[in-house]
DNA sequence: CGATCTGTTGAACATAATCAAACTGCGTGG
DNA sequence: CCACGCAGTTTGATTATGTTCAACAGATCG
């Protein structure tokens, strides 16, 4: 892990509305990107933190990928969640001071640190700025439950698109990118197995929904068909 | 809904430390304490608040249960929590300031209000306050993935052994209580069929892991078969 | 350039869903 | 107070979806 110090790390990064959901122009900017002054470089299958291991704040992804996963008492591993450029991760390791899963790079990746402390400390000087964190730990609590009662093309769907709107906020658009994760994480992160995942993906090219010309690359996404699938 | 008011409704609450883990001697509590003035009664079937409804606050389960449960545009209904004395519900409404699920008492139920514009000015106030809010936000972040890959017979041993922990708070024992949700509410929340569950439970009977004298009654739960049937 | 990780494909299998029918118990109204 | 109706539960038979196992192909990386 390669640390980089920066006066204005957020002033120069294209994503620094993005993780507060508080624009460039507000007087809160100013406030929270100070807190934010450090960034490092982790490598390909590098730990930005460990399971167990204490909270020491909160982190965003600037450039890259990360996946988040649980290992068992026997082992198994569990995909939790993905995280993009623009999305915070570690809100989960508040409760007990202890991060709850293993955090990896998906890629080389350019992660910022953010001490919660000084984050607390600022949300109860600023009233706009706390009641933006509790939003924002709000905001995870939404979702999981849509994932679990779908069946295994449906859940392959709304991956999909939830991905896609989500690479959104660094690409043009939402129907060309890449997967950063593996089609194993996705399996895992479905609750699906490989074979499972790589079969309904072949599936889908066929019922073109997507094209693929090299691994990984997802071409010209038809968005609209993904979701009629989540309709049945 | 009946409203009452009461001068100190915390401090005569056998649960008084429960709902935000902040002890009665604490000089914390009586500032907690005076935000929460108003109690309901909600009825059997009767709704606390609506998916969609405009954010009006949180709420906490003083006595009784309830239920949270989604509509999809499909019509289908999927529940997605139980909450029992001395849990807090709506804190999934502060990103959207509007209510995601439908919550839905279980029984005749009295629920605490909580005004959340006072607990945030509390919370700017009170560094353990807030502190102690936003680990309450994180704790509900932790759950849920391990739920998702279970087999129907550890999904039902979790939800028991889940139910009884919490259960736990108002009873002396945790071997021992009613369930206030039907099976069709437990099949909803885990994933599973009304008839699943049945056979599992009736399993469950047969194994000598429980008695039933009547309907929605556990006698003498096993946990430790339970945590057994968890870790195959 | 071999070794290892990732993805593909097919066949057999298992788990839980589905469908159907009957039963129980609770609350309601006659 | 009993009869009725209905929601919730039980039980069995059949079926479908996704898993498992196995073998191989392709990609990636030191």
């Amino acid at each position: 892990m390669k640390v980089t110090h920066q006066s204005n790390l957020c002033h120069s990064c294209h994503l620094a509305t993005s993780c507060f959901n508080i624009s460039f122009e507000s007087p809160h900017f100013s406030h929270l990107s100070q807190i934010i002054q450090k960034s490092i470089i982790v490598k390909k299958n590098e730990a930005v933190y460990y399971q167990q291991e204490k909270f020491r704040g909160l982190f965003t992804v600037k450039q890259g990928g990360v996946k988040t996963y649980l290992v068992s008492e026997t082992g198994q591993q569990v995909v939790t969640g993905f995280y993009l450029p623009g999305e915070i991760l570690g809100f989960d390791a508040v409760y007990s001071e202890h991060y709850i899963a293993n955090a990896v790079s998906l890629t080389s990746s350019e992660i910022c640190w953010i001490s919660f402390a000084d984050l607390l400390k600022l949300a109860s000087e600023n009233q706009t700025i706390q009641r933006e964190l509790f939003k924002l730990f709000s905001y995870r609590l939404q979702s999981n439950h849509q994932k679990f009662h779908l069946n295994s093309e449906q859940k392959v769907a709304a991956f999909l698109l939830d991905y896609a709107s989500r690479i959104l906020k660094q690409t043009t658009s939402e129907n060309d990118f890449y997967l950063l994760p593996t089609q194993q994480d996705i399996a895992s992160y479905l609750n699906l197995t490989p074979e499972t995942v790589s079969r309904t993906l072949h599936r889908f090219i066929d019922q073109e929904i997507f094209q693929s010309s090299q691994a990984k690359r997802i071409e010209n996404l038809n968005c609209q068909k993904l979701r009629e699938i989540l309709e049945r």
